[in-house]
DNA sequence: GTGTATTTGTTCGTATGTATT
DNA sequence: TAATACATACGAACAAATACA
């Protein structure tokens, strides 16, 4: 029995099963007598479906059902990423366009659309954004994390929140482990300020522009990155 | 040595050699030596790389870089939304969503900017497309898979185009897997012209529309899919 | 805290299938 | 056809982590 066929059965016996997102999964040996192959078959299959986030193992524990989550989506685009910019393509800028081109179509679907509460909690996450840059700009990369988030939440879809996070995550890692230089705290607030409020105002156009802006802002730090060394691995744990 | 380390050592030991995609990897026994691990771990590593596309393993041959394709990102959106749909939820309607969003975002920013090439190879897919209507529908959602992979092509980013293929791909496999109803051949086609009218004449409103109204055509045939059930594995090969 | 059972992690040895020469 | 190199698969054993009595 080929591994590629294991994990079809595997995922198979999920989908047949009704298993949601952390139920246990049959242990090592009932796999093997359920699916007729050995230990080290059953494992492998294991390997590969764990790296699509569809299973989760937890040694001596068990075996579950995953959550589904992107973040083998995030590993993959990080390190296609990673690769590239060190054959000399540009593809940090890349995906920052990426980025730039879908939330710019979003945030016009979305100005004037956003529940008070998400907008007061964006200008909440601003309030502390500044805060942070005054303080030297520590934990500044994990309120833009939020900010965003917050962001697309009103668009009412979990999905598309997740791949915009993703999307977020993916940049962000490759931008730092590339050793891209950070922005000016200031101005990143400035422009989130101007974001929220042009989304607030409902001018779609305005917050076009403000996303646009701020995005160019970044694109300016990514250009400058050239083809530069780590020192370290492109990342070390998930 | 845990798999994981196995793992990251592996994705390093592409980094550092700068490995394009298709050359070859160290062999089983020589990434033994290389990493000091076992046979079976290092195989569970390149399982897992396997899964995310970094590497490419074939039989009797040798383990080569990947092509770095987002074809495990298909993999896992797809099992994500036939998993959670057998639960209840409408994991494919938010799919569908997460596509028009994207899409009518895009084509606001292409109106008016398609090269004149590939207009006229859109209105030959059109064409393409009404033959195939008229012949049945076979083999038309390959051409409305070109159809947008071509429209998209215009916005000059190799990578995005791979994320909204990764996207079409994804619905298209989960709603015929799901048995989901084809939709009526002639409005397609209609709906894919006025596209292409829309986009040439430089209306970023009217580009807009056309697309909304092509993503309302398929939601509707989305919605009343319900929660049959398939006859097979939700896929069989990749 | 200890000990035991369960489960996953790792290793070795061996045999088989596949592609190149 | 034969030889070689490689990945694939299986089985058995031991190690490590976790849970529970």
């Amino acid at each position: 029995m080929s591994a590629r066929d294991l994990q079809e059965r595997i995922k198979k016996l999920i989908i047949d099963r009704r298993l949601p997102s952390g139920a246990p999964l049959p242990t090592e040996p009932e796999l093997m007598a359920h699916l007729g192959a050995s230990r080290n078959s059953v494992r492998e299959a294991l390997k590969g479906l764990q790296a699509m986030g569809i299973v989760e193992i937890r040694h001596g524990f068990g075996t579950y059902v995953g959550t589904m989550s992107l973040a083998p989506m995030i590993e993959g685009l990080a390190f296609r990423t990673v690769a590239g910019h060190y054959r000399g393509e540009d593809t940090l800028l890349q995906l920052l366009q990426l980025r730039e081109a879908v939330e710019t179509g979003l945030v016009s679907r979305l100005a004037g659309r956003v529940a008070d509460a998400d907008l007061v909690e964006l200008d909440a996450l601003v309030d502390r954004m500044e805060e942070q840059a005054a303080q030297g700009g520590d934990g500044i990369a994990e309120t833009d994390r939020a900010f965003h988030a917050t962001l697309y939440r009103g668009l009412d879809n979990a999905l598309l929140g997740e791949v915009m996070e993703a999307f977020w995550d993916a940049f962000h890692r490759v931008h730092t482990d590339l050793g891209g230089t950070p922005q000016d705290p200031l101005v990143t607030c400035r422009q989130h300020r101007e974001i929220v409020d042009a989304v607030r105002s409902g001018d779609a156009i305005r917050a076009e522009g403000a996303i646009s802006e701020h995005f160019g802002n970044i694109r300016a730090r990514v250009s400058t990155t050239g083809t530069q060394h780590p020192h370290r691995c492109h990342n070390e744990r998930v």
